[in-house]
DNA sequence: CCGATGACCAAAC
DNA sequence: TGTTTGGCCATCG
């Protein structure tokens, strides 16, 4: 399906609940492609569609994107404390408890 | 039209 | 044990 691979990014990136956040490993691993990783971040970073909640996705620490604050600043995390993502004091979004948990059993 | 850039992660040595 | 390399696609100018 989907002959594009960057439609698989996008399409892990649009699973991902409200509230909740996902890892650029995280994406890529779901897609099959774990050593894309860095093709996710290009996909978002060139991608422009609406329909991805890009905003949820973090890196592997639970920082936001630099880039993503540079276009709107403080954009990226209003949007996931609306949706009842936790912040740490460190500013970086708490893995612990709105790391976004892939549920592979009902594809199986 | 073409070239270069761009928000990362994991494994190997 | 820690550090370095490797890998990918779409959009911009």
């Amino acid at each position: 399906m989907s002959g594009g691979t960057f439609a698989v990014f996008l399409d892990a990136v649009r699973q991902i609940p409200a509230g909740k956040v996902a890892t650029y490993g995280q994406i890529s691993r779901l897609a099959g492609t774990p050593r894309c990783a860095r093709t996710v971040g290009y996909a978002l970073a060139g991608c422009r569609d609406p329909s991805i909640p890009c905003h949820r996705v973090v890196d592997r620490f639970g920082g936001t994107k630099a880039a993503f604050d540079a276009h709107a600043p403080g954009t990226q995390r209003a949007l996931l404390e609306a949706e009842g993502v936790v912040f740490r004091p460190d500013g970086t979004v708490d893995l612990e408890r709105c790391l976004w948990v892939p549920l592979k059993d009902e594809n199986a």
